[in-house]
Formats: C-alpha cells, structure tokens, sequence
DNA sequence: GTCTTGTATCGAGAACTGTCAATACAGTTG
DNA sequence: CAACTGTATTGACAGTTCTCGATACAAGAC
C-alpha cells in the first residue's frame, strides 16, 4: 500500500463484519468438498427428504467412518439435521441454513444478472 | 451399510453428478475463507464496482503476498477477474459466477423457506 | 539505462483436512 | 444378561492450506 495508495484507490471499506465473514466462510468451507455437495445435494432434493446414514455409504462412495465424518462436518455448520428413529439415524437438509446461503447472493452485483 | 440396509433406506441417488458436485465444490472451497469472504463482499457491492489490489492489504488486514495469494485462488475459481491499468491492478466480481451459485441454492427444498 | 513502486512467485513452517482401519458406543433382538 | 448391527470416535498418515519473509517480475518516472 504505502502512501502512494492513496492515489489509487477509493474508499472500498469492507460490507460485512468479521463475525459474519467468518460464519460464512464456515459454512463455505462445509460445502467445500466433492462428497459433501453431492451428500447435500441428495438430502437436498426437497426439504423433507430424510435419508438414512447408511445409505450415504453408497451415495459418497466412501467409508463408514469417512461418511460419519462428513456428516459431523455438515451437522456442526447447521446444513444437515438429524434425527434417531430406532436403530437407523436420519438426516435431512435445513432449508433455513440454505435460504441464508441463498440470500448472502442476493447483492447488487449479482441481482443485475 | 450391508444387506440390511434395504430394510431401512430409499432409493435416495444423487442427484448431482461428479463434475458438477467436484466444480461445485471448488468454488465453495475458494469461498471458505475468511479473509476471501471479506474480499468477495467488498467486491460485491455492486458489479461494475473495482478495487485495486493494493488495497486488498488493507481490506484482508494480511501481508502483500499472503493478499496475492487468495486473490489468485480466488481469480482460479472464476469468482473475481483481474485488470491491469497503468501501474495497478483491479480486481472486479464476475457476476455471472455468483449467479450459478446463487441458482445452486433455488432447489425445492430452498423455495419453500 | 537506473530507480522506485506495485504485484506475483518462491520457500518454509505451522496448522488443518480427507481418508481409512480399529475400536468404542448405542440401540434392538433373543 | 449376551449377541448383533448401525453409528460415532480414535489414531495415524498423506496431502493440502494459510501465513509471511525474501525475492523476482512489471511498469512508470527520471
């Protein structure tokens, strides 16, 4: 930067808090991988879908302990919910969590395409 | 999962496929940052607006090279482009990127929020 | 040409991430 | 209770990421 800045650039502040780039960027980084999205995706198919964890095994590709893991990640940054019903645990989407992904698009720049 | 599982779960495949879930991804994963989040935002403002790298300095609070690296990761994600004038650099959104993501989210189970 | 300044790249270290085998935990069933 | 099955956690390894100092490259000023 230095001084010389000053002759270059405007005002240019940054539009959004640190607390709320960090949640973001959290919830970014949660979708930030090959088997997550294609796990949400799934799940994402419509709001009340509910699928078993044990089919995630098919849909990932990947092993029982990889998919569990995933799963924590997805649960921890509010994407997926889930739910015990006997012996088998249920996961579905959390369309709030997506609304709010949604409307962090919904800017100027983007709403003009 | 073994043959139990047929008891317990639906068809439930994926409705995305590997190259979109894999692009997917990468942009997310460029966006699950922080400091590229803070990046992106003041950029987002409006599309037409610019800012010249030399001030990501200040706007990120890191170090030059550590400023020219996310502005390089986020130039591979196709989420900013980049234009020399003179002696500076300015960067600008593509919007056209940030509406792919914004449609990734207007799936049924999102609309219904 | 040299000098100065803005930007990108290199190199290295610390921290984090994805993956799976092994193991522990949580329910249901007998 | 014990046995079985679905799920989560642990431990370890390879690969990646973030960060910055040092350095190289690029463009204008002199």
């Amino acid at each position: 930067m230095s001084e010389r800045a000053a002759t270059c650039c405007g005002p240019g502040g940054s539009p959004i808090d640190d607390r709320a780039a960090d949640a973001l960027a959290g919830v970014f980084k949660a979708l930030g991988d090959p088997v997550r999205v294609r796990m949400v995706a799934a799940l994402a198919q419509d709001a009340t879908r509910e699928i078993c964890a044990c089919d995630f095994v098919a849909i990932a590709g990947k092993s029982q302990p990889t998919v569990s893991h995933h799963l924590k990640i997805l649960r921890e940054a509010g994407l997926v919910a889930s739910r015990r019903r006997g012996t088998w645990i249920w996961y579905s989407v959390v369309p709030e969590r997506l609304g709010e992904l949604r409307a962090a698009f919904d800017l100027e720049a983007v709403s003009n395409v």
